[in-house]
DNA sequence: CTGAAAGCGCTAACAG
DNA sequence: CTGTTAGCGCTTTCAG
């Protein structure tokens, strides 16, 4: 077992003094070519490399971003993690990831155990519980701290900070429209409960389309999934709330509000028979796996997780990195576009 | 923006040493009961939290893992990652990830950043580019240097180090097992080229469990797939090789190696005008979201990356605890035992 | 019972 | 051009 090399060992082998070790592979110009040389070959011969932590104490930056996030086993999530790293490790960043599963007090916890010192900053989306008890301590106290935290996806009006969203209301109106344009008249949406923002945003974005094409929304047609303390059986759980919305209004096309929520309205429709597009049109929000090889292809807003994640890094870097330490105020949110692609859960529009 | 507090200011504002404080918040019976109660009141109320960086540099152990794996769009990977950030925390550890991308060279960076004093050891499953080139000296020299590593899935014979894997050659003879019991007599297996050490050993298993039942075995019944250079329209390029394989053998059987191969398959055969299972019976290896919610809904083994993830990261910490420093022998693999899901793409055994 | 000092690995200001 | 010193935040002898 090789001892990883320290300055220190390198100076006493070469008789010189740490800090001109130092200097030397800092290619400082207070040291002449002669001990640079000698300090770089014997550097490269015993591959050494500088302590991370010893200079994290240092410099006081980690160079390493906390990501937290609900849940891991989540395409979406997925997503924008690889967008962020992939970001991150260009800008020479290291990710570490916490996941809140859902729950207020591991979402605090991850947030406490990082902020000691592990991280410089913090991505996070918010679980489903912290939106619920609307308790943001954690997240002011941070920011007091002067770690600097972006919010993504479910992100919080009340809290100032960068965030990287997508239009959620903008988003849902554009898939409702498609709906609209392909010649349904009776739109339902399965949309979570109103506490969770995105479900809130894209249920006002599907009432004001509506709206806007002379439809008058109606309460009847809105389908509120609480999902929360459900996890045993979720899935016949869902697919019972949805087969009985089904079944008892009269509808000709569904907008689901993620891409589970889709896929299963899809399976309890065809066992009640219904041919999908042609008496159903479904379209989900948020592209994943599932869509793509849903049977029929299913047609989906995309959300562009990695895109998001990728301009989550860099507000995040890029306030790390800035220069000013006045800078309680400019924060920016950046929006997403998205886009609906089409497979072959909707009609053609003629 | 409130400062955090540190030892030394807690001392001054308390007007005593800077050790006193220390060893007060410690407990340490070396301080009157006085002085502790006054530095434990002034701490709760700043809200003092000992640096973690620092510790690090003094303990010379960060407390936490690395985790690299290939990918982390991937449902397989992320329960696995699930999996070990649960037990993690548990033992008061972090997880930091690194994505290689299936790239050698990402692999290595990833691991040379995490290795200069970030973590303590490493989780990792190897890039197929790795795999291929046959260049391990990366594993070999973190090794070495101290630095414990243990391989889950992927993983090599030539590397001595803590392991954890699924029977790869017992559980897809399940699979296969399976499909025999319920009437299929020409199997046909979908796997990858046999670089990839698990899809080797699968086809093993495979052409066992043949043999076993006085099947012979055939080569042409086997489809190796190279999707290692086809990222842009991987899934068009898979569906064609599996149509023209499907279209040409006669087959009653397929077992795929992995949820995407099965699912494609699937596809394949049913525009082809296979009836599922009637004509064709499917199994898949990997228990997915892809799996559970396909059409029809697809019968797999699962290999609890979930348990795998806790295992990897039980071996990694207890080595990382244990006392000795002689610890060069003892290497455990942990072989996770594997399910069949039954869904509906096979058909019940008589 | 309390404090001074050393050290983890590194950098940087300041002497020499 | 090179070395000494101090310090990042913390723990831990070792003196007092």
């Amino acid at each position: 077992m090789k001892q990883k090399p320290t300055l220190k060992i390198i100076a006493k082998e070469l008789d010189v003094s740490v800090s001109t070790v130092s200097k030397a592979l800092r290619d400082s110009k207070e040291i002449s070519e002669d001990t640079k040389q000698k300090v770089r070959a014997f550097a490269k011969l015993y591959n050494y490399k500088p302590n991370n932590i010893a200079l994290s104490l240092k410099n006081r930056k980690t160079k390493t971003l906390g990501v937290i996030i609900p849940e891991i086993v989540h395409h979406f999530f997925t997503t924008v993690i690889s967008g962020i790293e992939n970001y991150a490790n260009q800008r020479g960043y290291n990710v570490i990831v916490g996941l809140s599963d859902e729950s207020f007090d591991r979402e605090v916890l991850n947030l406490e155990m990082l902020a000691n010192g592990s991280i410089d900053g913090f991505i996070i989306s918010l679980a489903k519980e912290t939106l619920q008890k609307k308790d943001y301590h954690h997240l002011i106290e941070t920011i007091d701290q002067g770690i600097p935290i972006v919010m993504f996806d479910r992100v919080l009006d009340e809290i100032s900070c960068d965030k990287v969203v997508v239009d959620d209301v903008e988003t849902s109106g554009k898939a409702v429209q498609k709906l609209i344009d392909s010649g349904a008249k009776n739109i339902a949406i399965i949309t979570t409960e109103d506490y969770v923002s995105v479900g809130r945003l894209r249920t006002e974005g599907y009432q004001q389309t509506l709206v806007k094409n002379g439809i008058t929304p109606s309460e009847n047609l809105i389908l509120r999934i609480d999902d929360q303390f459900n996890s045993d059986d979720l899935l016949g759980h869902l697919e019972n709330q949805m087969d009985q919305f089904i079944k008892t209004k009269q509808i000709d096309a569904i907008f689901a509000v993620n891409e589970l929520y889709a896929i299963t309205a899809m399976k309890a429709a065809r066992h009640l028979g219904f041919r999908i597009p042609e008496d159903l049109q479904v379209i989900g929000f948020t592209d994943g796996v599932l869509s793509k090889h849903a049977y029929p292809p299913l047609t989906t807003v995309s959300q562009h997780g990695k895109e998001m994640g990728k301009q989550a890094a860099e507000l995040l870097i890029d306030r790390l990195e800035k220069e000013t330490d006045q800078q309680d105020d400019h924060y920016r949110t950046v929006i997403v576009k998205t886009d609906i692609i089409e497979r072959e859960t909707t009609q053609a529009v003629d």
